[in-house]
DNA sequence: GCAAATCGGTAAGGCTTATTACCAGTTTAT
DNA sequence: ATAAACTGGTAATAAGCCTTACCGATTTGC
């Protein structure tokens, strides 16, 4: 009695999921545009549903509120940046220490940056939402963090670089690569070209990481 | 005919410059609270006046709106900030780098983390308000940064430091001590102390600007 | 002391926006 | 083919909040 057939029943030549998916990318799109260029606060939902073609009936059918929407948008931004990350930095020589930041840097660079409208929203219009978002947002950057402290202490351990606390430098990386990326994103221009401003990042975490001594 | 005079009227024993700077007063200690606490968005004008014991009547006669008095708080803190860093270099030996760098930054960071409510607003509240707001924000970021760039370049005329464009430098370096401030403000126990985070932060900026080699 | 001017609190108008109830359009089962 | 079930758009409900008009309270000038 209570089991539901999921995804049988067509509408519109259109099955249930493929509806929903596509209904969900409308409205993600539309909140990317909306998001950047207006801001998050000034985004109503009704603004949103017009933009993407729907309405506001089919909105809570995806998403429980504005802020879900927002959060959903944060995660894929930030799921894409990870993966182009660890990516990079697998495929890089571990036996070069300055080859692999760079790479992971560049990827997080590229990634961000490829879209001038997800980097706002990453790292602005995200920020200081509500207690929720906000526990989320600083876990994103610990996860962040995490990963360059494995770094760090993974090129200790080769002996590479000298033995010690990271936590700390990692925060800062966190902080010097996220200004970085704004900066490369809204003036993407002569000097804060995507090479210049790789290139920095990546100066600048080896010095961090490897010592003033080197 | 159209000259009114000012400050000369009494009422209930207090000058208008008193009561107006008073309330003013109240009124900022109450979005410092409000703001840090709450948020920026969930604190309305009329729970602000609860709190500092006025009406909305007054409200207006201090601030246009809302976003007014925020932009007033943080012009506040980042002036106490900047004279602050201002202050301790200038106290600094010019001959030694490394000790003015760590005077500049140890001041900011003392300066932000004195009050974990003023580094929220600072950092998290006033992000992604209004393009008016942003625009204020960026540009305080970009005085730091000028700052930051400043002191390099003084570093590169007296051959202490290499001659070179240190704009993405101070750009990253104070996205750096920006996630330290935070940091030390939200965790300030054990290993985030004021005085771990001043240390890393210094040792960050001579990296950075000294050079990897040196 | 009295009138004119100023000050300040209350309360209501008006606008925006989130949320949902309702109904018309569409599909499946019998 | 018709009833039952489901889907989706419109529009109304309701709440929150900014803003200001109004009026009593207080003070100054004459």
């Amino acid at each position: 009695m209570e089991a539901k057939k999921i995804d049988s029943r067509m509408y519109r030549s259109r099955t249930t999921a493929e509806r929903r998916t596509e209904r969900r990318g409308k409205l993600v799109e539309a909140a990317i545009e909306a998001f950047s260029s207006s801001g998050y606060r000034n985004s109503s939902i009704e603004q949103l549903c017009a933009m993407a073609g729907t309405s506001t009936r089919n909105f809570y059918e995806e998403f429980g509120s504005k802020e879900e929407l927002l959060h959903a948008l944060y995660d894929d931004i930030n799921k894409r940046a990870l993966g182009a990350v660890a990516a990079a930095i697998a495929a890089a020589d571990p036996e070069n220490p300055k080859a692999r930041v760079g790479a992971g840097v560049t990827a997080y660079l590229a990634s961000v940056t490829a879209d001038v409208r997800l980097a706002r929203i990453a790292h602005v219009e995200s920020v200081g939402i509500s207690a929720d978002m906000e526990a989320h947002r600083q876990a994103a950057l610990d996860a962040f963090a995490a990963i360059i402290k494995q770094e760090a202490e993974r090129m200790a351990m080769a002996r590479q670089a000298p033995t010690r606390d990271f936590s700390l430098t990692a925060i800062a990386l966190v902080g010097a690569i996220k200004g970085l990326a704004v900066t490369a994103a809204t003036q993407g221009d002569g000097t804060a070209s995507l090479k210049n401003v790789a290139a920095e990042a990546t100066e600048l975490m080896v010095a961090a990481i490897l010592g003033p001594r080197h």
